[in-house]
DNA sequence: TTCTTTGCTTGACATTGTGTCAAGTGTATC
DNA sequence: GATACACTTGACACAATGTCAAGCAAAGAA
């Protein structure tokens, strides 16, 4: 019965993410996820190297799960590169409050772990090849301002639409998840569109 | 002899800002800040608290010897809204690199500590201020784009000179610090400017 | 049925870093 | 010479990660 083995192993990954949601990210420790998947310590240490390991493994789960790739799709579909650009926001903008919490305690360990980068750059490197695609769109329907290469304001979409971002948007600021969408839709609207 | 109990304060606040730049933030402990500052570990604990309380400590006193304030007087000082909002960015913005290894190191705490968190948030109500004031600026000069409010432009404003938009595109999209400047004066221009 | 393997448990232990405590040292000052 | 002060020294408590070895219970093979 090896399919045991991978259900411990899922509800060790869906405890993470509980609680790593539930938490923000912080003060998660490996006999708290130990106790909510109903399993020992060591069990967790059995499935996965250590707590950076873990967090990897749930980050990627949880992609699969949520499937950003999918929800993407309808920008892809888009009649025009400028309301591709409005969806990508959008769909983007409703997705980070999904992960937020994960992905929390992913940047925190990003800077003492090399392996932790990786797989938080792997994520982001989906969003921000999207965001270079839909640039190009951009581009090639003459309607991306002039003052920006391609790169450029490929870097600058990517780095608008930042968890950091929407968190100091959100919990600082007081915005509401709407007015963070309309807002960011708005300003990256003003600064990349012709 | 009290000045001999000062020197020791500062020369741990020195150690540890030194630190926190060479280490960004990371992997700093009291026993290297005490060795670093030629005083046992012990001595430190005299003078601060705990960690948190030596960072604050540190974050004011770099304030104090690096004078943001000050240096953000010429932005009072210039002949415009839009010159303002300029210098602002230019200001700021090479501001960022001095502070930028304690400020992680502050930013990675904020999250577990309360006083950590307000800590930071004292030392960025500078900036939010500085940024309400010139979007103030703006708006009376008629300057203001027409589809935002004051406080939005403002919190907007704000979010953009992130330390962690400084980073993510110095670090992750390999901009320079000209390109890091001139690009969000263009962005920020574009974005909140009629 | 007995034997073995597999997946997990149990409890002890090493390690690292923070923070505490108490006793001791050296040195200006009165 | 006595005193107070700033710091040192070394031991300790504590929390969290990660390791190790022995044991247990159930599934599958003989």
């Amino acid at each position: 019965m090896s399919s045991k083995e991978a259900k411990t192993r899922t509800k060790i990954l869906e405890a993470t993410w509980k609680l790593m949601e539930q938490n923000q990210g912080q003060g998660v420790r490996m006999s708290d996820i130990a106790k909510s998947a109903g399993v020992s310590r060591q069990a967790v240490y059995l499935h996965f190297e250590s707590r950076v390991d873990l967090m990897n493994a749930t980050t990627k789960y949880v992609d699969e799960v949520l499937g950003l790739d999918e929800r993407l799709q309808c920008v892809s579909d888009a009649p025009s590169a400028t309301k591709a650009l409005e969806l990508f926001i959008e769909v983007w903008g409703n997705y980070i409050p999904e992960i937020y919490g994960l992905s929390k305690a992913l940047l925190a360990v990003r800077d003492t772990d090399e392996a932790a980068s990786k797989a938080w750059d792997e994520c982001m490197s989906c969003l921000r090849n999207a965001s270079r695609d839909i640039v190009e769109g951009l581009n090639q329907s003459k309607v991306l301002s002039s003052q920006w290469t391609n790169d450029a304001a490929g870097d600058l979409l990517w780095t608008m639409l930042s968890v950091q971002n929407w968190e100091q948007l959100i919990n600082d600021c007081g915005w509401s998840q709407t007015q963070y969408v309309d807002g960011m839709t708005k300003m990256i609207q003003a600064s990349i569109l012709d």
